[in-house]
RNA sequence: GGGUCGAUACUCAAGCGGUCAACGAGGGCAGACUGUAAAUCUGCUGGCAUUAGCCUACGUAGGUUCAAGUCCUACUCGGCCCA
């Protein structure tokens, strides 16, 4: 088993980077981390969707932060819990998923969590499902379980208040999500769950549960969200989020649309960087430094970590040569026809770079297409595919070539 | 169980018999600007045809009417109140 490393510095890195609050106290968990005491502890994903996002790896960056120090890691896949739905966040009622789709969802969670985390060497990350423990509830095990709890305590979260005051639903499920994850600190018997400061809810249910069940006092560590200066979040909903899924050339090009605001957070939240490092990107920040050529640093350390050096450098040549200097990029889609003369809606429509001649048309009409490199503004242009291939190119990302067979 | 209100495009949300493929907002896409952006401005945002026009859509199924998202009936689902 790894030493427990209780240098001051590290300790205090560890408590301080993306860390917004821990809970009953900062100065507590300190003592025992300075202790030398390992900690166990845990942060859960429900697999709702087929990759993480830059989200999630601000926990596991955490987790990961953890591990270096000895502490034991157990990476929770939330498969019973993805069943029901966690209400956090959400206006309205989420959609339950089956069991086939979180089984689904969660083979590839490891591999990308293992970006950050290390499941192998001498103080390995423990994976865990708690459907393990979940799927043994009984009814009446489900009943005592809720008796620790008030429906003034559930119906206090502000999302639950915002529906009653909405007139929408609020099914009983969904009250009993937070008892789910309550139940997973207690299964697994933690010093400690990191989550998501949106989280908070939820997680201060497994502290009070594993109080009232005489258990351990379970520490919570809530993480900062990432957001830029004026707190706006960065979500799937703004059409930004990364997913660890993304090829590398896709996540440099995300990130590098993110707004400069989301520059320094990032870094401390998704990457390796220090504290001190941070403080030093602010600074340079503040001195009038190129956001741009900062927030390539950022979309570079990011992209490595996930992808690996060479793609990150990779990723990197190819959004200089053809998002900055708008050249053709070398991988193209390739459609192979055998008709030889279309009208150029046809064709549009055809190669899927429109979803219809309508659009086709719409976007003739804007000026985003090209035919070899010149904006086309006739939409019944005769095209002739050629055996070397057409060029086509909606916007800026969109390329197709298309070849005589 | 009774009463009552509601169900509209990706989301929210107008609509109160013809002028509704459906106001507006968000999102998305595209153009301009730029530092790649973000912000801002502009346009587009059901399909086919593009001159006209046709088809499919407003919870589901029927009905009234020359004409229905809009009225009627039943059903399904939801909120609220009463029990």
């Amino acid at each position: 088993m790894k030493k427990i490393i209780t240098d001051k510095q590290k300790i205090d890195e560890l408590l301080e980077k993306g860390v917004e609050k821990i809970y009953p106290s900062k100065d507590e968990f300190r003592k025992r981390l300075l202790k030398g005491e390992r900690i166990r502890l845990y942060c859960g994903y429900d697999p709702t969707a087929s990759s993480l996002h830059i989200g999630n790896a601000i926990t596991i960056n955490k987790l990961a932060q953890f591990q270096a120090l000895g502490h034991e890691v157990i990476f929770l896949v939330g498969s019973f819990t993805a069943t029901i739905g966690d209400p956090t966040d959400k206006a309205s009622a989420r959609k339950k998923m089956t069991r086939e789709e979180v089984d689904e969802n969660s083979k590839l969670y490891k591999e990308q969590a293992s970006a950050y985390l290390d499941f192998g060497g001498d103080n390995p990350a423990q994976v865990m499902n708690n459907s393990t423990w979940n799927d043994k509830l009984s009814f009446k095990d489900l009943i005592e379980l809720s008796a620790h709890f008030t429906v003034q305590q559930m119906i206090q979260r502000d999302m639950f208040q915002k529906r009653l005051q909405e007139e929408k639903p609020i099914y009983l499920h969904e009250f009993l999500y937070p008892l789910a994850q309550a139940y997973d600190s207690v299964s697994m018997d933690v010093d400690l769950e990191i989550g998501g400061n949106d989280q908070m809810f939820n997680m201060m249910c497994g502290r009070d549960l594993m109080k009232s069940l005489g258990m351990r006092d379970k520490f919570v560590m809530t993480l900062k969200i990432l957001a830029d200066e004026q707190g706006k979040k960065m979500g799937k909903s703004e059409g930004n989020a990364v997913f660890l899924s993304n090829t590398p050339e896709e996540m440099y090009g995300i990130i590098m649309s993110w707004s400069d605001g989301f520059i320094a957070p990032a870094f401390e939240l998704a990457t390796k960087k220090t504290m001190a490092e941070v403080k030093e990107i602010k600074k340079k920040l503040g001195e009038g430094v190129n956001p741009r050529d900062m927030k390539m640093k950022l979309a570079f350390e990011i992209v490595s970590i996930v992808h690996g050096e060479k793609r990150a450098r990779e990723a990197e040549e190819y959004f200089v040569r053809i998002v900055q200097k708008k050249e053709i990029p070398e991988e193209i889609a390739e459609k192979k026809l055998k008709i030889k003369n279309w009208k150029l809606v046809d064709l549009l429509a055809e190669t899927e770079l429109t979803s219809s001649k309508g659009e086709a048309r719409r976007m003739i009409q804007q000026n985003a297409v090209r035919v070899n490199g010149k904006v086309v503004a006739d939409a019944e242009m005769e095209i002739e595919i050629t055996k070397e291939g057409v060029l086509l190119q909606k916007g800026k990302r969109g390329f197709v070539r298309v070849v005589l067979k």
